[in-house]
DNA sequence: CTGAAAGCGCTTACAG
DNA sequence: CTGAAAGCGCTTACAG
């Protein structure tokens, strides 16, 4: 490879061969609009002929501020949510941040440290922690927002609200005349996953159905696809409900060898209206997550936090809706 | 929310409390192992209170080195390459370096400009770039490596080498009988996309086959189905390679909706492998991609050009596997 | 409109 | 084994 790189000029030889002083190429580069024409030309000849460009972590170093937000997530996630990143590199930006998006691993306890260290490493203003994990935000010195699998604040209002479609699932499929459940649960060190759970248990149970129980996956098809292939013959089940889109499409398939209609025999909800599960065949019912708000909101609040604003108010309405497609209808005439 | 941040000690002021000067803290945090176990647990003990660590910027600035890599990916891109970003991510940490992903959007020249602001920003010591752009290698004051869609030094050798599946897809759908085909190709912004389209035609006509054209879509399921609802009734279509799963998936529903059998009626190919393609019904046939052998090789690259080493040899035998699954099969006895 | 001085928080030789 | 001095590349008052 031709690994030829340009030599870094500094603001001073910069000064020097544009023949002002290192100040006025300061104030070039922060678009001091107070320079004079003939000033800026000969700083503008230099900058395109050495194609310099200001060292941002001195700049930094000085003015302690980076411009600069870093979001964690999981390295070990099954999927990456980007429709959130994306909504909350756009907000980001607009609010003239730099993102980037640091992955953490390892134990909660060393997510935790990790996400410390980059707080005080002096690289970002503000983190926002996608990551399930406890830490103590006073001894970070920036601001922290965790979100997407809990939110210390929301807890005991919110915490299940994220999980309340599954209430509206199962009643929609008691309606139509389901009466045994089964539950495909998310990995369960994730406080979704959990919620979801719960709330399946706990509706079921109010409802007065039965639940065939709760298959513990890890937000896999596999996990589906065994979860319903480990079910037995004549287990009454015609209703599953699925952690999300990944364990449903698998449920499915796992139903289909099966040689059992989908839905004919069995109904199946997955979570989270991936785009490939609206084509497919059954397409799957499933919760479409507004992530754009969630992305979005989460953003405005760790910008506030920053800035040391108020925290902008949560959006109004529930960001979940359920979805009905294919893959949920009636129960078969006797099961 | 209870904003209470940490004061930010400085090593100074860390020093002082631990009665110790601040070289002796610096060298506690740089695993110094010569510091006497009663001056280490002095600052231990600081350290621990105060929740201090170092500021890495300011390390950085004196050092000269940050051991932080960045990868750069369009934000607008249909989906974020997460095997690879997580081979990628995992190859840095084993070589002792952070990895940040940054997202850059705008034109490739906005790109190029984007790139090159954070190789000079003095924040990242190399770059890995899997963004489809124009830039100077030479004009970067730290390596840059492109990769993903394509590579400045394979281009020529191996440019083509990344599509060579489609032939083998064609080929192997001419044995079974089928004679007229149809393309439905990625955003042509993507090299990959121009490549699978280019040897689409180089082989198509070889083998002496039928086109019935290609149509240009722009990576999703909504271009797949459009696409296949699109052809006219008695095209005699019976083969579709998609430029990806997505396209794929949403033209099989294209074709099942048209109440064509797949793949009794049409056969249908994607690309990558997506998870949820092997558990759809009909099960895609795919291409598998080894996003881990190539995320490990682009940042192998990368670092050794960072650590001015010579760059490792490529992977001997190539990263894609086409597999055939439910979708695709021998076209009807008459088309 | 432009220049000389001080300092951001560290690490690196160099002494002791 | 530990301390005083210099400096990484910028920006920020402060003069002129």
């Amino acid at each position: 490879m031709d690994e030829v790189e340009t030599p870094r000029l500094t603001i001073h030889e910069v000064a020097r061969l544009a023949g002002v002083s290192h100040q006025t190429v300061s104030r070039y580069f922060r678009h001091n609009e107070t320079l004079k024409p003939a000033t800026r030309a000969k700083i503008d000849s230099v900058v395109q002929q050495f194609n310099y460009r200001p060292n941002l972590v001195a700049r930094s170093m000085r003015t302690r501020r980076t411009n600069r937000l870093a979001i964690t997530l999981p390295v070990s996630s099954y999927q990456w949510p980007v429709r959130l990143l994306r909504a909350a590199s756009a907000t980001a930006h607009e609010e003239g941040f730099q993102l980037e998006v640091v992955s953490v691993e390892g134990d909660p306890r060393a997510r935790a440290e990790r996400v410390l260290e980059l707080a005080a490493s002096g690289h970002v203003e503000g983190i926002l922690s996608l990551t399930p994990m406890e830490i103590d935000p006073a001894a970070s010195p920036v601001p922290v927002v965790v979100t997407g699998d809990y939110d210390d604040k929301l807890r005991g209002v919110n915490e299940l609200a994220d999980a309340s479609p599954v209430r509206e699932i199962v009643e929609y499929l008691a309606s139509l005349g389901h009466r045994v459940f089964f539950h495909i649960a998310g990995a369960q060190s994730w406080a979704s996953a959990r919620n979801r759970k719960l709330v399946y248990e706990e509706t079921v149970e109010r409802l007065g159905l039965t639940s065939y129980g709760v298959a513990l996956g890890d937000w896999s098809p596999q996990s589906g696809y065994d979860a319903v292939r480990g079910l037995p013959d004549g287990c009454g089940v015609t209703a599953i409900v699925a952690g999300n889109d990944h364990v449903a499409m698998g449920a499915v398939r796992g139903a289909l060898s099966r040689g059992w209609r989908v839905p004919g025999d069995v109904s199946v909800f997955g979570w989270d209206d991936e785009e490939l599960g609206r084509f497919a065949t059954p397409s799957l019912s499933t919760v479409a997550v507004d992530r754009e708000v969630q992305g979005r909101e989460a953003m405005a609040r760790l910008i506030a936090a920053v800035r040391g604003e108020p925290a902008p108010p949560p959006p109004e309405r529930s960001i979940n809706r359920v979805i009905v497609r294919e893959s949920a209808g009636p129960p078969p005439r006797r099961a």
